[in-house]
RNA sequence: GGCCCAUUGGUCAAGCGGUUAAGACACCGCCCUUUCACGGCGGUAUCAGGGGUUCGAUUCCCCUAUGGGUCACCA
């Protein structure tokens, strides 16, 4: 029985056999249709916007089947890890409003039965199966050094055979068990290596979820199951913890499709079944003439802090991203439009195959139409919430006039058809500045901006009167209008469109000149929300002042 | 290069053998309009190419092209 003193030799410690973590994480308790997801990133510290893309997919497709959702770390890759990036990814996970039922809920903590939730502490797992493993003869030990192993794929290349250790190739794969267990005694070094039986003349076959049917060439690789760290590689670690974890859907990015093969061999090997599969396309960029990947370095926006940053409301960008997931979801929102997003239901089949550039044009609409429809207070509680954190001055003056900005913010409010000013909260300031002296006093005439057919001369003509006749007791927005109109004709333009078109000699300009220039003249824009109501808010004196002002430039 | 996946307007995309090939964003025009918006109406623009199968192909099959993914002791 030399295949159990080489697995007794190789894991030494390790008495408990799969069946026994088989019967501690029991299968789950699950109705029909029930579905039970995972997020597994790896703590690497970016968060990447596609990563809550895919989570989302997870999330969604899980709860809204009644089922389980779950965090899970996969941090084998030492060398990668970040400080802080398992507590980054939980709080992401939360601001996207992705709930999860289990996993890790800090750097040191998880909630769930299936725990734990993070790989470097399922070690005894990964061992107990590799073992069996063992002592089946289904791995093995290799002793091939990373020098070795590159010399090989060289000579494969250059003799243009399919690289990687395989059949004749892997060297220690029919290693007698006794030399194997004298060099280890010996102290080699090793990792553990499956001993692939499948046939790449034959195809393994299967349905994905969001891809269909596939099929693939078996694997022939003798991949690598534990590495040199003791740590299972990507590949096992999920046929191990999808297994125990009972996940019933695997939803990852599409990058993982190409190793399907090695993942079915995986759990045939383990002798257990295997999760459904669905692999989401990524998100891509217009780069040129060409798509690539949303890029950490390149594209601002792949980072989840970016929306953070430039103030999106979360809420925006998971409408954004629904609406990549599954395109009907617009239309769902056309008919649903005081819907909550988690009453959506995902459909993975509907999902594209081919993967989506992401437009921020489209985010923007969707967020300007999704900040339209928010109350006034709730704008203010957002915006304020932002400014304190990345725009100091702004958050100061919005809460020192928090009445004047909540009626900015209202204007327009509970109508038909709400305006739709903004997409971001860093957006608000430039159209909303002139509400305060200190920055409308320290604007130069350059700024201001007068109707395309207006020059500053004539525009100070048409102030200088109105200044004289403006009434700033009125009551109504139509009052005042028609006021200006009524003011507009005395000084000679015209308040009827068809006629000035028909006869334009005969008039200075349009009502709208007019209209424009006091607006240029108050806020130093062209465009603005009500005037009357900006006018009110600014106060009489403030809007004589500025009229004064605009006649000194 | 091998293997895999994909390909409908500028973008997201409906479609699932017979359609005037939806809709949204963007763009343009007109209307409404005090400006800017909003809104309304309309417009430009798409089945990658070539072969089949079929009475009929955007839909099915094959080839080509293009794009993407993957070929680690990284996930």
């Amino acid at each position: 029985m030399s295949l159990e003193k080489l697995a007794n030799l190789i894991f030494p410690n390790t008495t408990k056999t799969p069946q026994d973590y088989l019967d501690k994480y029991p299968q789950r308790d699950l109705k029909d249709g029930q579905f039970v997801t995972r997020y597994a990133p790896s703590p690497t510290g970016f968060q990447h916007i596609g990563g809550v893309f895919a989570s989302l997919v997870s999330e969604r497709v899980a709860t809204q089947s009644g089922g389980i959702f779950y965090l899970r770390i996969e941090d084998t890759d030492q060398k990668r890890e970040v400080e802080g990036a398992i507590e980054d990814t939980i709080a992401t996970m939360y601001k996207f409003g992705m709930e999860f039922n289990e996993g890790m809920t800090g750097e040191n903590s998880h909630k769930g039965n299936y725990a734990p939730y993070r790989q470097s502490e399922r070690k005894e797992m990964y061992e107990a199966f590799a073992k069996d493993l063992i002592l089946q003869g289904k791995a093995y030990p290799c002793f091939a050094t990373p020098e070795e192993l590159d010399a090989l794929r060289e000579e494969q290349t250059s003799k243009k055979l399919n690289p990687g250790y395989y059949g004749e190739f892997a060297k220690y794969r029919n290693l007698p068990t006794e030399e194997a267990i004298s060099k280890i005694e010996a102290g080699e070094q090793y990792i553990i290596r499956i001993k692939s039986m499948g046939d790449p003349e034959k195809r393994v076959e299967f349905h994905d979820l969001v891809k269909g049917d596939i099929s693939f060439p078996e694997n022939n690789q003798d991949i690598v199951i534990i590495k040199g760290d003791g740590l299972p590689t990507y590949h096992f670690a999920h046929a191990v913890d999808d297994t125990l974890m009972r996940t019933t859907h695997v939803t990852r990015g599409e990058e993982w499709l190409s190793s399907l093969p090695i993942h079915v061999q995986l759990f045939e090997m383990i002798g257990q079944q295997r999760p459904q599969y669905a692999h989401i396309p990524t998100i891509m960029k217009q780069d040129g003439g060409s798509k690539r990947k949303l890029s950490k370095r390149k594209d601002a926006e792949s980072a989840v802090s970016y929306y953070d940053e430039e103030g999106y409301p979360i809420q925006c960008v998971v409408e954004y991203l629904l609406n990549i997931i599954n395109s009907p979801y617009e239309m769902w929102r056309t008919e649903n439009p005081d819907a909550d997003y988690h009453e959506f239901i995902v459909h993975l089949d509907k999902m594209s195959k081919s993967g989506a550039l992401f437009d921020i044009i489209k985010l923007n609409d969707v967020s300007k139409e999704i900040i339209a429809k928010m109350s006034a207070d709730e704008m203010f509680e957002l915006y304020t919430t932002w400014a304190k954190q990345y725009d100091e001055q702004m958050y100061k003056l919005a809460t020192t006039n928090e009445p004047a900005v909540k009626t900015f913010f209202g204007i327009d409010k509970g109508t038909a058809k709400p305006r739709k000013d903004f997409a971001k909260w860093a957006e608000v300031k430039e159209k909303i500045v002139y509400l305060f002296d200190e920055f409308y006093d320290a604007e130069t005439v350059e700024q201001i901006e007068l109707p395309k057919t207006v020059d500053l001369a004539q525009a100070q003509e048409i102030v200088k009167q109105y200044k004289e006749i403006y009434n700033h007791n009125l009551t109504s927005q139509e009052e005042w209008f028609e006021d200006v109109k009524k003011f507009a004709t005395e000084i000679g333009y015209c308040t009827n469109r068809k006629e000035y078109k028909n006869n334009p000699d005969a008039y200075k300009g349009m009502v709208s000149d007019v209209a424009g220039t006091i607006r240029a003249a108050v806020t130093h824009r062209s465009n603005t929300p009500e005037l009357f109501i900006i006018m009110q808010i600014l106060g009489e004196e403030t809007v004589q002042k500025r009229f004064d002002k605009f006649l000194n430039q």
